[in-house]
DNA sequence: GACGAAAGCTAACGCCGTTATATAATGTAG
DNA sequence: CTACATTATATAACGGCGTTAGCTTTCGTC
């Protein structure tokens, strides 16, 4: 009978409520200020319930982290029909601001904290379809092979780092210091495709 | 008689051991896992002491943040004579990642949490002897001024921003996501240098 | 019908930041 | 010289945290 596939369904439906209220909750009060009492009162459990389906709270967060590892990846995986890979960096880096701009609590957990997360699980490492940063390699290394930039800049892993820093430091100077009024930090956008601009011709022969 | 300046002395050098230990423990353990009781102990207080002096775990972090945001503008002012503004934005940059890459612990608390600093007491704002950002900002508009960048680019603030992002993102990068295997940031003065040399070549006419 | 696993519960442990309150030291005013 | 005010410390506690030990309930399986 179905029945042990119910409970099994079930189980799954109570690891998912609980993946929901804990991402409600991080991304509105943010990781430390959330509390796993918080999160099963959310849901109507005792904080113990969340225990039997993840260690503790950093699995949580990692668990998250995981699948939201995993759209980004999928969000650049829509771009990479476009055939010219400098339009392609062009175009990733604009998804990747907007996406850093519209989820600033997301980035922040993703980006900005410390966790490592688990790669036994996770997106394959490596995989330009599960892994975002993979991508924008490839797509740099395409450039370079097709002979778009300067003959020195030749690692990919460098030139990936330094287009993926200048706008990484862009949101989250403005995530962290946005509020702050020792630097007026608007326009980020603006900001971040004058940035992908003078990288472009800076990188081009 | 000079017994309460005496006193006046022993509070300052009390407060000032407090921040001792606190930067001690902060640097070494992070902000978050660093207790007021650890604080204490430390000093062979008890954590109430601490109160005397300080509003709150926050106003310590601050205040040892402010100091080091004027030990940064001051390391800026002496490159002060460097003439030329380009060489001296150079400059700027390798000092800069020089501070993030041997003190990662307080570039943390400085640039990374999000945590308003206080400017009622702090640094002022906008004067580049005591104002890091404003220090870099002001070299940006004489390179402006002086004709060297494209006319397109002619807004200081937005130039001084991509500049600082761009450092700043290796420098969060690394620290943040460093240990994580799964992406390889290595020589990341070195990304840093080529990081300088494109934007500059990006920028100028 | 007994058993065992799964999933929930209550209660508690040892931390945490912070505060109410007490006390001792010491400078100051009458 | 004494009374008071201020300062700097201490003790004890509050409410909250992540987590765990141990119990109960549910429920499929032998």
């Amino acid at each position: 009978m179905g029945s042990a596939e119910r409970r099994r369904r079930e189980s799954k439906e109570t690891r998912q409520r609980i993946l929901d209220a804990a991402r409600d909750l991080f991304v509105r009060k943010g990781y430390d200020a959330t509390s796993m009492r918080a999160i099963a009162d959310r849901i109507e459990y005792t904080p113990t319930a969340i225990y039997h389906h993840f260690d503790n709270k950093e699995a949580l967060i990692s668990e998250l982290c995981r699948r939201d590892f995993l759209a980004l990846a999928g969000a650049f995986q829509r771009l990479a029909e476009i055939q010219d890979p400098v339009e392609r960096i062009h175009r990733l880096g604009e998804a990747y601001v907007e996406f850093g701009l519209e989820n600033p609590k997301h980035y922040q957990l993703m980006f900005m904290a410390a966790h490592r997360h688990d790669h036994s699980t996770g997106p394959v490492k490596g995989d330009p379809g599960e892994d975002a940063y993979a991508f924008l390699r490839q797509t740099v290394a395409e450039a370079i092979d097709g002979g778009r930039f300067r003959p020195e800049f030749d690692d990919a892993d460098q030139v990936a780092q330094m287009l993926w820093a200048a706008l990484h430091g862009l949101i989250s100077l403005k995530i962290a210091k946005g509020e702050d009024p020792w630097v007026d930090m608007e326009d980020v956008r603006v900001t971040a495709a004058r940035a992908r601009q003078v990288l472009m011709r800076g990188l081009s022969r």
